[in-house]
DNA sequence: GTCTATAGTTGGATAGAC
DNA sequence: GTCTATCCAACTATAGAC
C-alpha cells in the first residue's frame, strides 16, 4: 500500500468511500470508515484531501459521471418504438442493479441542498443528466428520423422528473416490475411526442408510429 | 414551561423538532437542538420519548399526515378540466411555499430507507400519499362525471412520481415557473386518462373534453 | 416532573515520530 | 509519504439532585 502517487491515491480513496456510502449511506462514509475500507490509516485521507467534503464531493462527481455515461449507452435500433423502448428498458434495468448507488445519488442530492459545503453536487448532478439527455434526444431525432414536438430541455427535464419518480417508489416499495411497467408506459407516451421529420428516409413506417399514437391514447402507469 | 402532561409535552416537542428540521435539515435535529427550540432541557425530551429515532418517527408522521391532508383539500369544480387545474395548481403552490418540509420529505425517506431504525417511514408516507390520492381520483369521477381508463392505483402512483420529480427538480433549480408549467401539462395529461361516465350528468361537455384530448395531444413539460 | 451534571461514544482534524 | 497518538467538539443517554 505504501509509496503511492497521490493522483492514484485519490481515486483510490475515492472508490473506497464509493463503495462504503453505496452499501451502508451517506453517514456511515466517515472518513474513518472510507481509510478502513482502502487499507489506508486515519492521515491519509486527510493528506488526499482537504476535508471530508471534498471527498464526498469527488464522490459525486464520480456518480454524476457514471449517470451521465449510462445514458450516452443507449442500445441503436431502427424505428422509433424499438429505440425508446430498449432505451427505456436497459435505463431501468441499471437502476436496479445499483440500488445502493441510486439511493445514494438522492442522499447526496438532499445533502447538498442543505449544506453549503457540498455546494454545487445538486446542481451538477441535474444539470448534468438534462445536458446528456439533451444530446441523446438529438441522436435520435437522427437516427430514428423524427423530430421532437416539444423543446429538447423541456422534455430531457419530463424525463429525468419520471425517471426520479419511479426510481423514488421502487425504493421504498422494492417492486421491479410495476417500476418496469412505469417505464415502458412512459416510452410510449414519448412516442406521442415525435413526429416524423420531413427529411425522414423512411418517413411512412414513422408516421404510422405517430398515428397510432394519437388513437391509443398513451398510458402512463407506474 | 413547567407542570405539563406528557401527551401535551410530546405535541410541542414535535412541533420544535418540525422547525428545526425543516429549517436546517435533518442533521441539524439533534436532541439538543430540540431542546433548546422548545425551551425545556435536555432531559425532558429523553423523558417524553424513548429515543431520538422515536421522536424523528413522530416527526415523519406528522409531515406525513399533513401531506395527506393537502391532497384532500382540493378546490371543487364542475368539469374535469378546470378541477384538475386547479389541484394541481393549489398543490404546487402548497409545495413551493414549504420548501425546507418538502425537502425534509425527501431527507426522512432516504434515512428511513438505510436505518433500519426508522423502519416503516418510508412505506407509511408513500402509502399514505398512494391511499389519498386514489380516493381523490374516485372523488373526481363523481364529481366531474368521468371514469379513468386506467386502475386507481396504478394512477395514484403515476402522480406520485411525476409529483415526486417535479419537486425534486424544483428543490434543485429553484425555478417556480417551470415546476408549474410541468404540472399543467401533467394535468393536460391525466384528462386523457379520463373518459366519460355512462351514467353522466353532462356527458355531452365531457365527452368533448376526451376528444380534444385526443387530438390535441398532452404535452408533458418540465 | 424537571433540571444539572456527567458518563460514554463517535468522528473530524492535526502534530509529530518514523 | 505514511503511521500512531492525541486533541477537541458534538452527540446520545442516564443518573441523581431538587
Amino acid at each position: 500500500m505504501s509509496r503511492m502517487p497521490v493522483a492514484e491515491r485519490r481515486v483510490q480513496l475515492i472508490e473506497a468511500a464509493l463503495r462504503v456510502a453505496c452499501r451502508d449511506g451517506i453517514d456511515a462514509a466517515t472518513v474513518r470508515a472510507v481509510a478502513a475500507e482502502a487499507g489506508v490509516s486515519l492521515g491519509v485521507v486527510h493528506y488526499c484531501f482537504l476535508d471530508k467534503d471534498e471527498l464526498l464531493r469527488a464522490v459525486a462527481a464520480a456518480i454524476t459521471e457514471q449517470n451521465v455515461a449510462s445514458i450516452r449507452d443507449i442500445a441503436e435500433a431502427t424505428d422509433l418504438h424499438g429505440l425508446l423502448e430498449s432505451a427505456v428498458t436497459n435505463f431501468w434495468a441499471g437502476i436496479i442493479a445499483n440500488r445502493g448507488e441510486q439511493l445514494l445519488g438522492y442522499e447526496l442530492t438532499t445533502t447538498s441542498l442543505r449544506h453549503s459545503e457540498m455546494g454545487h453536487v445538486a446542481i451538477d448532478q441535474y444539470e448534468g443528466a438534462w445536458s446528456a439527455l439533451e444530446v441523446f434526444l438529438q441522436d435520435i431525432e437522427q437516427g430514428a428520423g423524427i423530430r421532437w414536438i416539444v423543446p429538447y430541455r423541456q422534455l430531457a427535464r419530463t424525463i429525468v422528473a419520471v425517471v426520479d419518480g419511479l426510481a423514488l417508489a421502487w425504493l421504498v416499495d422494492g417492486d421491479d416490475e410495476v417500476g418496469r411497467a412505469g417505464m415502458l408506459g412512459f416510452a410510449r407516451f414519448l412516442e406521442t411526442q415525435a413526429t416524423p421529420s420531413a427529411d425522414s428516409e423512411n418517413a411512412d413506417g414513422e408516421l404510422d408510429v405517430i398515428v397510432r399514437s394519437a388513437v391509443e391514447r398513451a398510458t402512463l402507469p407506474a
